[in-house]
This record gives C-alpha cells, sequence and structure tokens, in this order.
DNA sequence: GGCGTTTCTAGACCAATGTCTAATGCCGGC
DNA sequence: GCCGGCATTAGACATTGGTCTAGAAACGCC
C-alpha cells in the first residue's frame, strides 16, 4: 500500500454491480481513496476534467456513447499523466495488446478475481503496466491505420469529442446545440474543426473513421 | 452428382486466388457447370439480376463494401430462391448460427479441405443445410434488434440498397448519382425512401443502422 | 501582469441533404 | 388486354450541414 490514502481514483463503468464491486476492491488496496464514479462518458468527461489530480482511472471499453478505444486515445492525449487501467469483459490477447498500444496501462479481464483485481489497481498505482497472466506487452502493435486514426481523434479538444460522439449517434446539429446549451452556430463550427482533424468530408465520414477505433474482429 | 450439368454457380469473394480455388472445388462437384465470379458487391448485384436462374451462390461476408450480413439479408429477400453458402475466414459458432438465422443454407470456414467443401456445395445443391462440425443449426436465433433491421433493409429495393451501401461510404448524393449514372435528384429521392424504410431521419442514422448487422464481437 | 496562442462562441453565406409532387415505365393480376 | 401498384426518374422547394470571418474567453509563457 504505498499510494497515499487521499488517493483520487475515478471508475467509469455502466452496470451499476460492477462498478460497486470495483469500488469495493479499490477501498481494499487505498483504504481513503476517493472515489468518483462514471456511467456514461459525459460523466467521465466531467470527472476527469474537474479532478486533474486524479491518480487512476479504471476505464470499461464498452459504455453508452463509445464501443472501442476511442475514449481511451482522447483521454490518453488530453489528460496524458493520468493512468488508465482498461477493464472489460473480453480477454482477448489482441484486444489487451491494443489496449496497451493505445497508452493504457493495465488491463483488467472482469473475469479476474477480486485478488488478482487489487493486485492490478497496486501495482498501477506503484507505475508498473499489469496485464492478466499469460500475456506479454512487447509485440505487434497497431495496425498503421488505427494508429493514424487514433492520433487525430487524440487531437481533438474535449468539446470536439463530446461533439464526435454525438454526431456516431446520428443526432443533428439543432440537437446537439441543445443537449450542450449552445447555439447551433456554435456546433456548426465544432463539427467544421472535427472534419479538419479527422481529414474528412462530411459527419458521415468522420463517424466512419472514429469507427475504426471500435473493437470488431 | 445429382446436380444437373448446366447448373449455374456464383462466386463471390474479392481473394482472386482463393475464388480460383473455389471455380475448382465447383468443377469438381459439377463438372459442367456456368461459374460467374464477383470480385465486389457491385458484381455481384449484376450477376444475381442478369442469372436468375442461379442454382448457388457462393458469398464471402468479407468485401469492399459489405463487411457483415447486410448483403445476405438483401439477397435473401430480394432472390429468395437463390440457396446461399456463406464462405468466411471465421469458424466461430455464433457467426455460424447468425448466418444462418439471416437465411443462408450453408456455411463453410475457409480452412475446410477441398473435400469438404466440395461435401458443402453437393449438399445444398441437393436442398440441404450444412454446417462445419460440432456445428448445431437449432438454436438462438438473432437478437431482436439484429431481426428487425435485417428486415428492414431486406424491404429495400436494389437501386436503394446500392444507394445504401455507398452511404455507408459516406460519399456524398452528387458522387453516388455519378457512379449510377443518373442525376443527383434521383439519388436524394433513393435516399428518402431509404430513411423511411429505416425509419431513421438522416443518412448518418441510415449507415449506423445498417451496421447493427456488421460481425463485431 | 502582459502577450501570443488556442478554444469557444456565433452570425452570414453557400453547398449538401431531404421532402413533395409528378411523370414514365414495368410487372402481375383480373 | 387492361388496370393498378410499385420502382425509377427528376424538378422545385425547404431544411440541414459546412465554411468563412471574427470577437470573447481561457491558458501557458515570458
Amino acid at each position: 500500500m504505498t499510494a497515499p490514502s487521499d488517493s483520487t481514483i475515478i471508475i467509469a463503468d455502466d452496470h451499476p454491480l460492477f462498478r460497486e464491486a470495483m469500488i469495493q476492491a479499490v477501498r481494499n488496496c487505498v483504504p481513503g481513496a476517493r472515489v468518483i464514479e462514471a456511467d456514461q462518458l459525459e460523466s467521465l468527461q466531467h470527472a476527469v476534467e474537474s479532478t486533474p489530480e486524479a491518480d487512476l482511472l479504471l476505464l470499461d471499453l464498452n459504455m453508452p456513447g463509445v464501443h472501442g478505444f476511442s475514449a481511451l486515445a482522447w483521454i490518453r492525449s488530453n489528460f496524458a499523466t493520468l493512468p488508465t487501467v482498461i477493464v472489460s469483459a473480453t480477454d482477448e490477447p489482441a484486444i489487451i495488446r491494443r489496449a496497451i498500444s493505445h497508452g493504457a496501462s493495465g488491463f483488467i479481464p472482469k473475469s479476474s478475481s477480486i485478488a488478482r483485481i487489487e493486485s492490478a489497481i497496486n501495482a498501477v498505482l506503484e507505475g508498473e503496466v499489469w496485464l492478466p497472466e499469460g500475456i506479454t506487452e512487447d509485440d505487434g502493435g497497431l495496425g498503421d491505420e488505427e494508429a493514424d486514426i487514433a492520433a487525430l481523434v487524440a487531437a481533438l479538444t474535449p468539446h470536439q469529442f463530446r461533439v464526435l460522439l454525438m454526431l456516431a449517434e446520428g443526432l443533428m446539429n439543432k440537437q446537439i446545440a441543445y443537449k450542450l446549451g449552445v447555439s447551433e452556430a456554435t456546433i456548426k463550427a465544432h463539427v467544421t474543426a472535427i472534419l479538419r482533424k479527422l481529414r474528412v468530408t462530411n459527419r458521415t465520414q468522420a463517424v466512419l473513421a472514429m469507427q475504426e477505433l471500435n473493437i470488431e474482429e
């Protein structure tokens, strides 16, 4: 238990029961830790932006609005000092290695025992990279295309990334403007910036580009 | 060899080498068969539309422009009498069962031996359903959402389906019109029809809906 | 505390998208 | 053979989407 007891740890998972279990594990590891929960990307964004001093993020790969590595790529870019551990239902080595290549500090399959989860949390808090048994880190890396798009997505600002996620839900500019409480003209400006950064020419292509970071194989 | 030697068989696969191997297998099974090749969805559409008397379609799941069951769903609807066997690099039982639920008459993993492929072709030509060893047909079926969307996609006309595939590439109406040799106004009419049939309100949502039929898990 | 840079905001303008109406041609049923 | 329904085509019109310009606010850097 080398971590200071005033650590702040963010847990992002849309499943309340699992979130509860993770909180227990965290409390066992770091008794006095402050735990912040997020059940969707919006609350996660709020959490990381309002607590830049956080020591660890436990991130589920499949939450409403994000089904893949786009959230990880963006967080790694905008909050590079925040160690992030991916928590996922899968345990496929290929996906685990992709997560590490995208900058994750560890990978915890949801099938892991509580004891192993606690080991993982402790290891990452001490600066190590934690992987499930039998997985080696030094391997492959990402496909060219995937790495390229991750870099482009990482260049987005927080607002732009949020808008991109809404584009990926098929929302109109007007709906996005309402949700974010700004004018439609503002959203249009964000969309233009997104298209430029992702090097595409319309919103459908932007959504398709981001989906390159999805999990599917 | 109960199949008549004047059978017509369509082979759709974007990999020339593999297509060649399949042709060999088909010729062994049905010596006098007429073989039609297609290397992408456009040529496949042309093939099925111009040879309604075809006896069998061997369809790869991953071709340029189609990455999933959308092509199968649409073909089953518009050419219901054409037995279709899925040929795919995967051998995951879940995907195989999804293929059968979408109306495929068989499933051949690309890892199969020539002998097994020939067995499969013969079986399907005689009206049976052919599955790899160890896979049972009677199971599960599709998720509600997937079945629903398959039904909506199946309702599209050939032209509409082709336009939808181009929407899924992020093309503009103008580009689609040029490719299909019609006016932009025509494409707009098609898009409107597609949106209605898929029960969505813009092209991005249409693309997202179709992607529900993609392979990803 | 200033200062340049980046982000966020938004209005005006033009291009792309989607709807409505309607004509043509094709196919199946009576 | 004739009729009704549907696919396809397309023009006129309304809405949405995207670019350009530009000011205000936040942020790091002297």
